[in-house]
DNA sequence: CGGTTGACCAAGT
DNA sequence: GACTTGGCCAACC
């Protein structure tokens, strides 16, 4: 059994590029309430960057579809997605289309 | 074991 | 539409 936030970066790894996901998802989908840990696991992940099988935090969203803090930089985060075929409309992803539901 | 913190959420003002 | 308040859960001190 992992940490808590191991588990979260698991969940991370599973959304396919061109698609997002919450961290109330996320959360739901350790069959717990927590998206402030989950928010937490993530600020303590190893790479906030898809570097070498790093976790590709920039996948995570808001429950609204906005960005967040991630990097403290969320223009760059958006600009990723982008090139990943997520469409970004004033900073928010549209979850309808692109939230990813994990199995 | 108690208190603080956090890349959050929802509702109220 | 932006700011404030309360609440939630796990990790850290």
């Amino acid at each position: 059994m992992q940490s808590f936030n191991e588990q979260c970066y698991e969940l991370v790894r599973q959304v396919p590029a061109g698609k997002v996901t919450t961290y109330k998802a996320i959360a739901h989908a350790l069959g717990t309430g927590a998206y402030r840990a989950v928010g937490n696991a993530m600020a303590s992940n190893p790479d906030t960057f898809p570097n070498k099988g790093a976790t590709p935090c920039h996948r995570v969203v808001k429950t609204d579809g906005s960005i967040g803090g991630f990097a403290h930089l969320p223009e760059a985060k958006i600009a990723l997605l982008q090139s990943e075929g997520v469409k970004i409309k004033n900073n928010t992803v549209d979850l309808t289309t692109f939230a990813h539901v994990f199995a």
